[in-house]
DNA sequence: AATATCACG
DNA sequence: GACGTACGTGATATTT
């Protein structure tokens, strides 16, 4: 039947797959030869996904569109048409026909024109199935497809999973499909390299064809416009804006050598799609095909070791080769296998995520890839769900002293290296029991030390990207919500295989790692900044900070009571009750109730009332002022005086935060369960919540931070004499900027110029911009970039490491800091706003990377500094350090911690400007600070 | 699960 | 009046 009504054609824009599938993943090569096939691999998964996602659906043709050659007739037209595009990355070239080969084995049509861009064939055949009373999705988000909206045809972004309908067009070019090009023609586009009209945006574009209708009617009466300006504009770029419509209007006419009846949707060969995929040695997504074909996956080999890149034979993972651990012998056995070798890879399995509660319920080991076993220790007999079942122990195990008599000395043994995911996790776990684990490596912190910035480090990350397998899920064991069990309830059949996998992985990791961190120069990272931070976070952790819960209730209280007579008085106020942590209710109230100006929706179609918006609106109402208040009171109570208490351990009666190690890509911290290094300061009222931060009784709290370390380290790194004098000097910097800035001698500076030019300064740290800095000190946008390039003509060397960092981050695609931390950037090589982002993030990164590095080596070689004072290291926030320490004992401890921090880069870096740590001491936080 | 908001350096 | 814009985090409440 020949297609018509009822019928429903997709066209995937194939360029557009491409490069997405290319920027979103890794640099990955093929096994057996070296071939980069990371692009190849994205673009078949998505293909793989969009055939799965529309089974069952209602489309009945579909084709993916290429451009062939670069040489199109808008080159003719035009010849510097798409000439400021940057070539092909190297690494993508070859990959492009094999893209053209996995859409023919997966059996969809693949069609491409010499001489016409894929966009022409797209309009082609769009208008064709419109015409013919079908229907046409256009699976791309390309502007210039916009033009084709309407009557049946419609896009869809793959990307943000939405699609985008006449509405859509008219939101983004504020004219409806069929005007598109004329705003096109007048705006112009800089990726295309389209001229268009010099001066004129969108908006101006889409002002101009809604008043005259069209560009043709526009063009013939520009002498009417008001502005002299634009109208000069249109009136001398005539030819260009015409030659511009030229340019973007597309080709519905392309002369196609097949029909809509070719793009008939088709069964894909199996042996054909598994051949090529195979082929390809794309190992997880040939398995999940077959698996969809209902056929037997065909086994991939694993290619000969070469002789410079040294690679591991691995076997396929396969469970029925874990072994359970149940009798002294068996444990023996392994244990004989880990001297014979002299490593093992081990994971715990506990009844939870905190270690402080948790309880060891069984250990992993592993000493080969694909010889794992499991030890259970205290798994019981029933599953959780059954009410009266009894405590029993599960059949099997060993009693857990026994075990753990036969492991310790394995655990401590410093000639047995141990290997884990997260050892921090394990270490914390052991320690509760009395076991110090060392010496160990972490495949976790061997990631973060080589891929920073890529991605994410937790295990199943790591599997899919490096060992292309997917471990087992742990929710189909423990359940989820109300009815989850621990692992201790979990049967014993499917705790082995679980538990043994994640061993088996964690070596297999560590196999591939450990080479590959020499390889990458990132030993001496991992050695001195990640491995070693180990035992002095879990020690941290362990021990913990008071915290008074009578203080936190009693705030918990007055706060509940402010907020009811603020609720009151703003209810008052709209003349209506209303939620008012409800930012959408609220914003109805303001901008549609009460008719305040200013209300700007944003994408979601809510007003935006944050704390700007608030700040504006409170000049003209009382009710955003109140709100303001209310807010402030509402996080205060919810996320610190109530959950705080909730985070009190009833053995300790103190907190235990836990330390991300690998959490921020500079090589910060995070801090989590609770975060404790946001903790408020800012405010008096919120301030005072560190009143609750105590010390022990009879001890102190001492409190270390270094004195602007972000801009002395920027001062060295960007080799600014005029910021390291002053910093030599002991000059106030923040004061010194504004006396330069705004021309007032430093006698005579008030702290609200001193704010202005301290906003200066981190801007800068941050890859200001006019319009960020203006936001943010609420000063006109020229304004503020009058100080920006009066800071550049004062410092050049703050624009030149600007430029130097974002050309180098370009150019390998990450940055350092001081002492070797690779930051990834990889976004700094897409197009749009996503540059922008990583370029700031790009100068940023050594900076903050580098202040992060400092007090990481002041924290590793703390404890051996205080070691025999009366004191303990409690906390870390980014440039500070909390210590609990015996009264009388505070001077020692500031001393000895001070020279530590303010020594942290020696020898390795030899700083330009001198690192300067403030003290402070009290009997709780916000005195001590 | 996503979004808005706001706490910190 | 092209465009969108400070860097790095985590927790909470509301809404989908």
């Amino acid at each position: 039947m020949a297609f018509g009504k009822g019928h429903h054609l997709h066209l995937i824009d194939g360029s557009a797959f491409i490069f997405r599938a290319y920027h979103a993943l890794p640099p990955l090569t093929r096994k057996s030869d070296g071939l980069p096939i990371g692009a190849v691999s994205g673009f078949c998964n998505m293909l793989q996904r969009y055939v799965e996602g529309n089974a069952g659906g209602d489309v009945t043709h579909i084709a993916v569109i290429f451009d062939k050659g670069s040489h199109t007739f808008r080159n003719d037209m035009y010849d510097q048409y798409k000439a400021n595009r940057e070539a092909m990355p190297e690494d993508l070239r070859p990959q492009i026909p094999l893209t053209r080969e996995a859409t023919h084995a997966f059996n969809i049509a693949c069609e491409e024109m010499e001489g016409y861009e894929a966009d022409d064939i797209i309009a082609t055949l769009a208008v064709q199935a419109r015409n013919a009373g079908g229907r046409c999705t256009i699976i791309s988000s390309d502007k210039d497809l916009m033009q084709l909206v309407g009557g049946g045809v419609e896009m869809f972004d793959a990307m943000k999973n939405n699609t985008i309908d006449v509405e859509g067009v008219e939101a983004k070019f504020g004219v409806g499909p069929d005007r598109v090009v004329d705003v096109q023609a007048l705006a112009g586009d800089s990726v295309d390299n389209v001229p268009g009209a010099p001066g004129i945006g969108i908006k101006t574009a889409a002002l101009l064809i809604n008043e005259y209708g069209d560009l043709e009617t526009l063009l013939d009466r520009a002498e009417e416009i008001k502005q002299p300006k634009r109208r000069q504009t249109l009136i001398d770029n005539r030819a260009q804006i015409e030659l511009s419509k030229r340019l973007v209007q597309l080709d519905e006419n392309t002369p196609l050598t097949f029909t809509l009846d070719d793009l008939e949707i088709r069964d894909p060969d199996p042996q054909k799609l598994l051949d090529f995929l195979t082929r390809m040695e794309f190992r997880t997504l040939t398995k999940r095909i077959a698996d969809a074909l209902k056929v037997e996956a065909p086994t991939i080999p694993d290619p000969a070791p070469a002789e410079d890149a040294p690679q591991i034979e691995a076997p396929d993972f396969d469970k029925s080769t874990y072994t359970q651990v149940g009798t002294a012998e068996e444990l023996q056995t392994w244990i004989d296998k880990i001297y014979a070798r002299g490593y093992v890879a081990v994971d715990t399995e506990t009844t939870g995520l905190n270690e402080m509660t948790a309880d060891l319920v069984g250990i992993s080991l592993c000493v080969e890839a694909g010889e794992a076993c499991y030890i259970p220790l205290i798994h019981k007999a029933n599953r959780g769900d059954d009410l009266f079942g009894s405590d029993d122990l599960a059949e099997g195990q060993m009693p857990l002293d026994d075990a753990l008599k036969m492991l310790t000395p394995v655990l401590e043994d410093p000639g047995i290296l141990k290997i884990g995911q997260n050892m921090k996790y394990d270490a914390k776990i052991f320690a509760q029991i009395g076991i110090t684990l060392a010496p160990f490596d972490d495949t976790m912190l061997m990631s973060y030390a080589m891929h920073a910035g890529l991605h994410g480090h937790g295990m199943d990350t790591l599997s899919e990207r490096y060992l292309n397998h997917t471990p087992l899920p742990i929710k189909p064991l423990l359940g989820s919500g109300k009815s989850a069990i621990t692992f201790d309830k979990v049967p014993l059949a499917d705790a082995v295989p679980y538990a043994a996998e994640d061993a088996d992985i964690t070596l297999r990791l560590w196999q591939l790692f450990k080479p590959q961190l020499h390889r990458a120069q990132t030993t001496r990272v991992y050695e001195t900044l990640e491995r070693p931070l180990v035992p002095v976070l879990a020690q941290m952790e362990r021990h913990g900070v008071k915290v008074d819960r009578d203080t936190l209730s009693r705030m918990s209280n007055a706060f509940a009571q402010k907020m009811g007579a603020l609720e009151a008085e703003i209810h008052e106020l709209a003349g209506r009750s209303f939620n008012v942590g409800s930012p959408k209710q609220l914003g109805e109230i303001l901008f549609d109730e009460m008719g305040l100006e200013g209300g700007k929706k944003g994408k979601t179609g809510a007003y935006a009332t944050g704390a700007d918006v608030l700040e504006d609106l409170a000049t003209e109402h009382d009710l955003p002022a109140r709100v303001l208040d209310w807010r402030q009171l509402s996080k205060l109570k919810s996320t610190y005086t109530d959950a705080l208490q909730d985070h009190i351990n009833p053995d300790t009666g103190r907190v235990h935060t836990s330390y991300s190690i690998t959490g921020a890509s500079t090589g910060r911290l995070a801090s989590t369960d609770p975060n404790l290094q946001n903790i408020p300061i800012r405010t008096e009222e919120g301030r005072r919540i560190r009143e609750a931060f105590v010390a022990e009784e009879g001890k102190t709290l001492v409190a270390l931070d270094y004195s602007q370390i972000e801009l002395r380290l920027l001062a060295h790194i960007a080799d600014i004499p005029e910021l390291k004098q002053a910093f030599a000097d002991g000059h106030d910097i923040h004061a010194m900027t504004a006396s330069e800035m705004f021309n007032v001698p430093m006698d005579e500076m008030t702290s609200d110029v001193r704010r202005q030019a301290k906003a200066i300064n981190f801007g800068v740290i941050y890859g200001i911009s006019g319009f960020g800095l203006a936001r943010n000190l609420r000063i006109p946008r020229a304004e503020a970039q009058g100080f920006i390039d009066r800071y550049f003509e004062r410092f050049p060397g703050i624009r030149k490491y600007m430029d130097d960092t974002k050309s180098f981050a370009r150019e390998h695609g990450f940055v350092q800091t001081l002492f070797g931390r690779k930051i990834h950037t990889p976004e700094i090589a897409s197009k749009g706003p996503r540059a922008g982002f990583a370029a700031r993030a790009a100068i940023n990164a050594p900076i903050q990377g580098t202040a992060a590095d400092v007090i990481r080596r002041a924290m590793i070689r703390m404890p051996d500094a205080i070691a025999g004072q009366p004191a303990k290291m409690l906390l870390q926030v980014h440039d500070e350090l909390l210590f609990e320490v015996d009264q009388g004992a505070e001077d020692t401890l500031i001393d000895t911690a001070r020279k530590v921090m303010e020594a942290a880069s020696d020898p390795v870096v030899k700083l330009d400007v001198s690192l300067s740590v403030d003290a402070g001491t009290g009997s709780n936080w916000a005195e001590a600070h």
